[in-house]
RNA sequence: GCCUCGGUGGCGGAAUUGGUAGACGCGCUGGACUCAAAAUCCAGUGUCGAAAGACGUGUCGGUUCGAUUCCGACCCGAGGUACCA
């Protein structure tokens, strides 16, 4: 045993004894172990950007301590790692280094793979996986082509950002400030035809299944419901003509009840009527043109200003037959709905401002008991439920009764009726883009566009292409477009769209349990692993990434793939990393983001931030406060210094030190030290007691195999009874905490029961051999290795081994608490006089709650503050305290 | 904008879910060891106050014997917002 604490020494030694034992290897079991639980522990998949970066160490350290410590409880554990492969950065990084993406991605899984291995992380390397391989991502296309063939697969044009100057399609991320991100062009939308996935379909069951979702979070539960978005409302048409020809304006509407007080009608930009009516006016067709540029993000789209331009054709109301005028307005979404929206200005927040800054009418038509509703400023409560007024027939009714009359009213004249409504839109699934899995359809001048057969799958990626930023490289490459149409025979293109790369990451979870079947897409292996016991991620996938997730496996399950419902029984949603971040603008929309670890901040005299430098040029740049640890805000820190300096426990043990999972956790250098000092400490403390501990272990194992106090040393001197009452303490909240996954405590529970044990034992204690003081130091520090382990598996192998604790601390149980070490005769209660603090009361542990009362109210403390008040009342909650109420 | 979550000492955080606010650690201060420094060890450390005590969990208000915890309003920060993953 070294005698100073050498994490690079003991950590290479211990993971090649896991190595060497296959320690992480999961397999079905057989025989006698037939009956032990499996745990599939489930960590996200990480994008092969370069290097780890610190959102990566604390999830993998997660699902880390969690695997150990099913482990340690008896549980067959299944951790596997692969690599989400496909993806925007890839291109990027081909950009700027010429260097084609699949090398780029290869040489990063392997930079990646060595990083993780070097933290210990128990991985079933057996059964990595990479989505950018033809093995893997074929599936994606057989089960595209299974979609298509139920239908569940469709085409329709869906709305891109286009940059005019690189003649590309850009994603959102890449457009800012409404412009390129490379050629800083104004970008303009542009419809083209793409691919969707029919999840509205399963938007009933996607919803509905959350409530059997008991192992995950309320919020993201929440998120999720919101997102999905059920509502129940009415279309309502409004009949109009164009062109002599009579159509009808359809809307979709919560709110039936204010039907009488509409103003007005809005259509999107892209909309018939609007695009009927621009024909002849010049201004008109200005706006919509202006409405047609700008982002296509939601967020951009809800924040912007409320514009819009009459048409001037009108529809007919289709209750009282009046006229309403039809308005072009830029908050219009064509892709909700039908692109169309009624307006009562009186009863919407929008309408309402919408309708001040044209000087539209508002009509109020509900009835907010006792509210005097006035013209002049919007109040929240203007848009509450109330009783229908200025109604005609309908007047007086309330909510439910109004909408009842009038959806009647409206199916009689066959101009509407309720509705279910979903925000949900489908899943567009095309990418104009090169790296990602090509949609295995070819496009025929004669037939349209045809599925690829099956024997013909996968249709391969070349690899050798690199990216130059106007466009997808594929529309280039003659010997992956030129094929031959299934169908007719006729000479054919391929379609060069590829999937997004949520397809990869929504079933990745299934091919785990069988990454090396070639003929089909799961096995019955998967029947015996999923669904994943505990999946642990990063908290920004709440919404996308685990619906789609969902809506795979549904669709999987109805295929007959598998045979469960949901993938993921428990669900632990890990808080970001963050970091600040800085930037320089370089004009025309153009960014450049500076990595913090290259960044001095500027103080003044007192301390305070007031700036910041790039420090290889002292210039200063701009702060964009504190994000997510990020590739495209380049503000990540490389843990790989940590590793290096430190060792993968530090760095394990500080993740989990500092902050509880679900939290964010603010990244600073500071603290890193403290976790490193712990396990010096420790690492000295055993080195200190190595002859007392490795003779007990030696006694130990000759009495009994256990890892426990033996009885007949349970009758120890007060001194060393004080001890296992704490160790017994703290690791009685430590197992609690374990598993609730409250991780920073369980570390801080194992830092106590060092300095419990530090203060408990002094030198004298090394004299004499064979004492309760030795058994009780000699199964406090086996509690406190095993109750370590799952945290920092390395420090604890070397500690287990060298003071000869039986076998390896890989096959030890998680500790049993001992409850009679935990008996005490006397308690401290809490006195309080109406419930502040003002002192203690210690009684017999058995104490009745008339004992403790006539003691409080007799206490001297008591009488000082109740000031010779008489007392109303007394309560105790048993061994608490009390409070006497004056 | 909308949906979700969070806000506790100088800092990260704890408080077993309505019962001693600040566990554990970082930082800081003082001391020991050292020729000296580092490392290590010991002691102190929410604010005000000499003390008794008062105040204190983003802000304001409410419920309760008792509120960091429950309710209402607001402020600030983070995540998502459908082509970053």
């Amino acid at each position: 045993m070294e005698s100073v604490y050498n994490p690079q020494v003991i950590e290479r030694e211990a993971q090649s004894a896991w190595d060497r034992a296959g320690a992480a290897r999961a397999k079905e079991p057989t025989g006698a172990d037939a009956g032990r639980p499996k745990f599939y522990c489930l960590c996200m998949f990480p994008y092969p950007s370069g290097k780890l970066h610190m959102g990566h160490v604390r999830n993998y350290t997660i699902g880390d301590v969690m695997s150990r410590f099913h482990r340690m409880r008896g549980f067959n554990v299944l951790q596997p790692m692969g690599w989400d492969a496909f993806g925007l950065p890839a291109e990027n990084a081909a950009m700027a280094n010429k260097v084609p993406p699949a090398k780029w991605t290869y040489d990063n899984i392997a930079y990646m793979k060595k990083q993780l291995k070097s933290l210990g992380f128990a991985i079933d390397w057996d059964r990595e996986l990479a989505t950018c391989k033809p093995d893997y991502y074929r599936w994606n296309q057989w089960l595209f082509l299974r979609m298509l063939e139920k239908g569940l697969v469709y085409r329709k044009s869906g709305v891109v950002n286009w940059d005019p100057v690189d003649q590309t399609v850009l994603a959102n991320e890449q457009v800012i400030d409404g412009r390129g991100w490379r050629t800083g062009a104004v970008i303009e939308k542009r419809e083209i035809p793409m691919y969707y996935m029919r999840i509205t379909g399963y938007a009933d069951e996607l919803l509905g299944s959350l409530d059997t979702l008991s192992g995950w979070p309320e919020r993201v539960k929440t998120m999720q419901a919101n997102w999905i978005g059920k509502s129940h409302g009415v279309t309502i048409g409004f009949p109009y003509e164009l062109n002599g020809e009579k159509k009808v304006l359809r809307v979709f509407t919560t709110r039936a009840d204010t039907l009488m007080g509409v103003t007005f009608c809005a259509v999107a930009p892209e909309h018939a009527m609007a695009t009927h009516a621009a024909r002849d006016n010049a201004k008109l067709a200005a706006f919509v043109d202006e409405c047609k540029r700008g982002s296509v993000m939601e967020a951009d789209l809800a924040q912007m200003d409320k514009k819009g331009m009459p048409t001037g054709l009108y529809a007919t109301h289709p209750l009282t037959g009046e006229k309403v005028e039809v308005w072009v307005g830029n908050y219009v979404l064509i892709t909700y709905g039908e692109g169309a929206v009624m307006g009562v200005p009186a009863h919407d927040e929008r309408d309402f401002a919408f309708a001040k800054k044209y000087g539209l009418a508002i009509k109020p038509v509900i009835d907010v008991t006792g509210k005097p509703y006035s013209l002049d400023a919007w109040q929240p409560w203007y848009a509450d439920h109330g009783v229908c007024k200025n109604s005609s027939k309908y007047n007086d009714l309330d909510f439910n009764q109004s909408v009842d009359a009038i959806a009647a009213d409206l199916k009689a004249l066959a101009l509407g009726e309720k509705q279910v409504t979903w925000r949900l839109r489908d899943w567009g699934i095309s990418r104009q883009r090169y790296w990602g899995t090509p949609i295995p359809i070819i496009n025929c001048a004669d037939c349209g566009a045809v599925p690829v057969p099956d024997d013909q799958l996968p249709v391969v990626l070349p690899e050798d292409c690199v990216p130059d930023g106007s466009g997808n490289p594929l529309n280039k490459r003659e010997d992956f477009l030129a094929c031959h149409c299934p169908k007719c025979g006729k000479p054919a293109r391929r379609e060069t769209d590829t999937m997004d790369t949520f397809v990869d990451s929504s079933w990745y979870y299934t091919r785990y349990a069988c990454p090396d079947q070639n003929s089909a897409m799961v096995d019955d292996r998967a029947a015996y692993w999923l669904p994943v016991d505990q999946y642990i991620g990063g908290i920004e996938h709440a919404i996308l990434h685990l619906l789609y997730s969902r809506f795979w496996t549904k669709v999987m399950r109805d295929l007959g793939l598998v045979k469960f419902d949901e993938p993921f029984v428990k669900l632990l949603t890990q808080g970001m990393v963050l970091n600040d971040i800085f930037y320089r603008k370089a004009g025309e929309g153009r960014i450049t983001y500076y990595n913090p670890a290259d960044v001095d901040f500027v103080s003044d005299a007192a301390g305070n931030r007031t700036g910041a430098v790039l420090r290889s040029d002292g210039q200063p740049v701009e702060t964009d406060g504190i994000g997510t640890m990020s590739k495209s805000k380049n503000n990540g820190i490389d843990p790989q210094n940590l590793i290096e300096q430190y060792g993968a426990d530090t760095a394990r043990f500080f993740m989990m030190f500092t902050s509880p999972p679900e939290q964010t956790l603010e990244w600073s250098d500071a603290g890193v030290d403290g976790s490193y000092r712990f396990l010096r400490r420790l690492w000295a403390f055993a080195q200190q007691w190595l002859p007392v501990i490795a003779e007990e272990s030696a006694r130990h194992s000759e009495a009994s195999p256990g890892y426990d106090f033996p009885a007949d040393l349970a009758n120890t001197s007060p001194r060393h009874a004080a001890l296992r009452r704490e160790v017994h303490a703290i690791l009685k909240q430590a197992t609690f905490d374990i598993q609730r996954n409250q991780f920073n405590t369980v570390a801080s529970a194992a830092m106590k029961l060092l300095n419990a044990q530090n203060t408990a034992m002094d030198i004298s204690d090394s004299m004499s051999g064979g004492s309760p003081a030795h058994a009780a130091l000699h199964e406090s520090f086996s509690i406190l290795l095993r109750v370590l382990y799952p945290i920092t598996p390395h420090i604890c192998h070397a500690l287990w081994k060298d003071l000869g604790y039986a076998g390896e601390i890989l096959d030890a149980p998680w500790p049993e608490v001992d409850e009679t070490a935990l008996r005490q005769d006397e308690i401290q209660l809490v006195l309080q006089v109406n419930g502040k603090m003002r002192g203690h009361l210690t009684v017999a542990s058995n104490a009745t709650r008339e004992h403790i009362e006539a003691l409080a109210v007799s206490n001297e403390a008591v009488q000082r503050h109740g000031e010779g008040r008489p007392v109303k009342k007394t309560i105790v909650v048993p061994g608490k305290l009390v409070n006497v109420v004056v």
